[in-house]
RNA sequence: GCGGACGUGGCGAAACUGGUAGACGCAAGAGACUUAAAAUCUCUCGCCGUAAGGUGUGCGGGUUCGAUCCCCGCCGUCCGCACCA
């Protein structure tokens, strides 16, 4: 019987009206079933979505479909992180308003994604410059500037005098902005900031509770907060040295007191205060420190760049014998924001410092050797020794491990006066700095404060918000459009009444996606949420998202929870339970010409032809041989990019769906390929076929699982399939899943066939029905729309998607006979099938039998047997 | 430099974390149907060998009845951090 192809131009839209018109996908609050939240990165609003966010997409809607099926109430929402500086860009380049090019952008991917027949609920969607939604985050600003989370210091950032804007360390490169190239400044602005490092403790604890995270992701995080624990040791200068610097001790961070003895220089930042006094008189030191402060700019610089030091002609005294005096350095590879801005160097113990001490020609005193050496002989010549082991050369220390040396060291100098204070306290060190939140731009949340002359920095009352963005600004001069605007920045001071001026920085945009996951729970609340609300909801059960944030976003994010916990928005310190980071789609590059000349070339303007044997590629237009490049990720430059609404229009969003769900581990790259999508094309076909042809018959049968006779290995293959591909959903294992699937559908194809040829019986047909609704419903969840129409063919009511999750038959899983390798001396010589539960006798009995096995023997009783039940026989000769 | 991950056919991969290596898909080849093509269906497909058989999970060792999996040493690829004291 013929039927026609599926057609899902027709049938996709026709099913996305229907969830639509019945509102399945919309979530109630009040809901009293288990919850489940699963949540996707929302895109940012660029023009269009591209395969990534297909891919990144259809893995969320697989599980927030299985988990709906399972019969939780699922949450999968749906938002726009919509400020940023692209907006800004299209701005200047485009004439078009930001706020235009941003809701237009939203606007072509909103349908898009629903064009993918997503199951999500639309009625809680926002963009993140929706005032309503900034309007809250100001509320949140105003809570933690309360709690004191919040606070403005000076800090060095990245100018760009000719954009007049604060430019992040990526948008440095080789030293020059990377829009208007202009050599880039180090300013000192006042800056808002987040105090990120106030949980930096906990941020770290907390890491080991979060097993559902990538281990990857956490030991990034582990790494970027950077936890260290050291002392802080005072060296007290010289009489001498005292009037020049200015001050009469240098303060050191050091997580290795026990070297102490082999310190030969102390290094101070060119911004350490010791050297700002001796640069105010000494204008070779100022030099020296410029030059120092120019090379921070340049990231390439600063792998390669070479230690150098200036000698201040200072000298303090060594905190445990105050007979030795050190040298005081300026170096140019001290930071002053980490520690102390100032270290002792102990060339022995530490490659760089050794390096600085061999140019600088101070002593070399080895202080610590590996467990086992010789004390006498042990040398450090042009390698240091930073690892554990046995004091040396260092008097009361020597022959202490390093970390017993540390504890002496540190009990002596904490207990031990220089002044009235003690000389050395223990500290603890994080290398996370907090969060600065300025930037200088138009398209971003306004921080709601107010500058008054007399009553200085005033929070705008909660009354007054939102500070809303002014509509009319221009971008035809660099700079922030909020400081040159001629109303909007001036207004009377909420303390005084008298005239002030507004803040006009707006927030980093990584602050809008620090909370929505929060917001999306309520997003029609007053208040930034509906605390019960969202710890009912929080936290997200399974995020999905990229691995390039790994860090900021998601710390940032759990910063966040923790704000919002202290300011009353949220009660729980996670937000994040299971995070799944997906791997990218990439595709084959293509190449017209070589080197300078050479072009790159869409795929859709080329064909493959198999030429010997070898794949060669030629432009359709010429005919050209063009050059099959290097698999990489789809990008705008190389042009290998495939436009999701191309395939959606000509292959249909299951198999886009499908696709990128197959092949690859969703955590790994996936190959986009012409022949892979068409493959997939085949599959969605197939199944249509099958289930399209045998549904007249299927459909005048209720589904019944057979038990026993000629159906029964259709039976027990749908079923196993069932528990097999419902354990690879809970694992996120799609591509395991896909081909669970196919092998279902290959299993299938023939009962299907003989179904529709009318050559079975009711009891067969029966069965034939219950594995086709399995195969309907655990494809459904990757392509929903094809599941719907088999679904609705095979004459039942109601949607897939609203359907409950099928139950496999335990009886029809468990086979009764175990086919068992049998090994002879470990490799596999023969089988042997045997009633599952034979016990060991039985089961050794019946494999010496075997010819294989008598052969092998040729007479003589074996070494050994070794029986693994249900697994593998191993008999040795 | 430091930290981490990975390495399996022509390709993407699977193998219940010690038990039949290569499921499933892509590509390729042969055949059936067709006037022909597409679609569909059947079969073959790690390597060497006509075959029996041998060999095989980056390379070299080790543990074990048995190793893709555990241990040691190399080689290669990718990612993160980067003067952090």
């Amino acid at each position: 019987m013929a039927t026609e192809r599926y057609n899902p131009r027709d049938a996709e839209p026709r099913w996305q009206a229907k969830w639509s018109e019945s509102k399945t996908f919309e979530t109630d609050n009040s809901d009293t079933r288990d919850k489940y939240y699963v949540l996707e990165m929302f895109p940012y609003p660029s023009g269009r979505i591209h395969m990534g966010h297909v891919r990144n997409y259809a893995m969320g809607d697989v599980v927030a479909r299985y988990k709906r099926a399972r019969g939780f109430n699922v949450l999968h929402p749906m938002g726009w992180d919509a400020f940023g500086m692209p907006a800004e860009n299209a701005a200047m380049q485009n004439k078009v308003h930001p706020k235009d090019w941003t809701y237009q952008n939203i606007a072509t991917m909103r349908g898009q994604l629903k064009s993918m027949g997503l199951s999500l609920d639309w009625a809680r969607e926002f963009a993140t410059c929706d005032v309503a939604y900034y309007q809250r985050q100001q509320h949140l600003f105003l809570d933690m500037m309360e709690k004191g989370l919040v606070y403005r210091k000076q800090s060095k950032v990245n100018w760009d005098p000719v954009d007049q804007t604060v430019l992040a360390n990526e948008q440095v490169i080789e030293g020059r902005g990377w829009r208007s190239g202009a050599l880039v400044e180090q300013r000192e602005l006042t800056q808002w900031f987040f105090k990120i490092t106030e949980f930096a403790q906990d941020l770290l604890d907390s890491l080991d509770g979060l097993d559902q995270w990538p281990e990857k992701v956490r030991l990034m995080q582990k790494n970027w907060i950077g936890r260290s624990e050291g002392l802080t040791i005072r060296w007290e200068l010289a009489e001498a040295s005292r009037t020049a610097a200015d001050c009469s001790e240098i303060e050191v961070y050091t997580t290795r007191p026990d070297t102490l003895f082999g310190a030969s220089f102390l290094a101070i930042s060119a911004d350490h205060p010791v050297a700002k006094a001796l640069a105010a008189s000494n204008s070779e030191i100022q030099d020296f420190c410029e030059e120092c402060r120019r090379q921070g700019t340049s990231l390439a610089a600063l792998e390669t760049a070479e230690k150098k030091g200036y000698n201040t002609g200072l000298f303090v005294r060594h905190p445990l014998d105050p007979a030795l005096e050190v040298p005081v350095y300026i170096a140019n590879f001290v930071l002053m924001d980490y520690g102390t801005g100032a270290i002792f160097g102990c060339p022995s113990g530490d490659q760089r410092d050794l390096d600085f001490a061999r140019k600088y020609d101070l002593s070399v005193v080895p202080v610590v050797m590996p467990e086992g050496g010789d004390a006498a002989s042990f040398t450090v010549g042009t390698e240091a020794y930073d690892g554990d082991g046995v004091m040396i050369n260092s008097r009361f220390l020597d022959g202490l491990t390093t970390d017993a040396a540390f504890q002496k060291v540190a009990d002596l100098l904490t207990s031990q006066q220089l002044g009235n204070a003690p000389q050395a306290a223990r500290k603890v060190n994080f290398r996370l700095r907090d969060w600065g939140v300025s930037r200088q731009r138009y398209w971003g949340c306004p921080i709601p404060v107010i500058h008054c002359e007399d009553c200085g920095v005033v929070p705008v009352p909660k009354k007054d918000l939102p500070v809303q963005l002014p509509d009319d600004v221009t971008f035809d001069v660099p700079g922030n459009p909020l400081d040159r605007h001629p109303t909007w920045r001036n207004v009377a001071c909420p303390c005084c009444g008298k005239p002030a001026r507004r803040e006009t920085d707006t927030m980093d945009t990584f602050v809008d996606s620090s909370w929505y996951f929060a917001r999306f729970t309520a997003p029609w609340e007053d208040n930034p949420t509906d605390p019960v609300v969202a710890n009912r909801w929080l936290p997200v059960d399974q995020y999905i998202g990229g691995i390039e944030h790994a860090i900021l976003h998601l710390l940032y994010s759990r910063f966040f929870t923790r704000a919002m916990r202290e300011t009353g928005h949220l009660d729980l310190k996670e937000p994040f339970k299971g995070l799944f980071t997906q791997g990218m789609v990439v595709h084959e590059t293509y190449r017209l010409g070589e080197g300078q000349s050479g072009q790159w070339v869409a795929p859709a303007d080329i064909r493959i032809e198999e030429v010997d044997g070898a794949r060669k590629a030629f432009l359709l237009s010429s005919g050209a041989e063009v050059a099959i490049g290097s698999i990489e990720k789809m990008s705008k430059s190389k042009k290998n990019v495939v436009d999701p609404d191309d395939i959606i229009a000509s292959y249909g969003a299951d198999t886009a769906r499908f696709f990128v769900l197959s092949d690859s581990p969703p955590d790994r790259d996936v190959i986009w390929s012409e022949a892979g999508v068409e493959g997939s094309h085949r599959f969605v076909q197939r199944v249509w076929r099958l289930v399209s042809e045998a549904a007249p018959i299927l459909s005048q049968v209720a589904a019944n699982p057979a038990k026993e006779g000629a159906a029964l290995s259709v039976s027990q293959a749908a079923h196993k399939t069932l528990q097999a591909v419902q354990q690879d959903y809970d694992k996120l294992a799609f591509n395991k899943a896909v081909a669970r699937i196919y092998e279902l559908v290959n299993t299938l194809a023939s009962p299907l066939t003989q179904v529709a040829a009318g050559t079975q019986d009711d009891t067969y047909v029966a069965a034939v029905r219950d594995a086709a609704h399995i195969l309907i419903q655990i494809v459904a969840p990757m392509t929903p729309h094809l599941a719907e129409e088999c679904w609705s063919v095979l004459g039942n009511q109601g949607l897939v998607a609203e359907a409950t999750w099928p139950a496999f038959d335990p009886a029809l899983v468990a086979d009764n006979e175990v086919t068992l390798p049998v090994q002879i001396n470990g490799k596999k010589r023969a089988e042997l099938t045997i009633a599952r539960d034979a016990d060991q006798n039985a089961v050794q009995a019946a494999v010496l039998q075997l010819e294989a096995v008598q052969a092998a023997l040729s007479g003589s009783a074996p070494k050994n047997i070794i029986i693994v039940p249900q697994r593998i026989i191993n008999i040795v000769v």
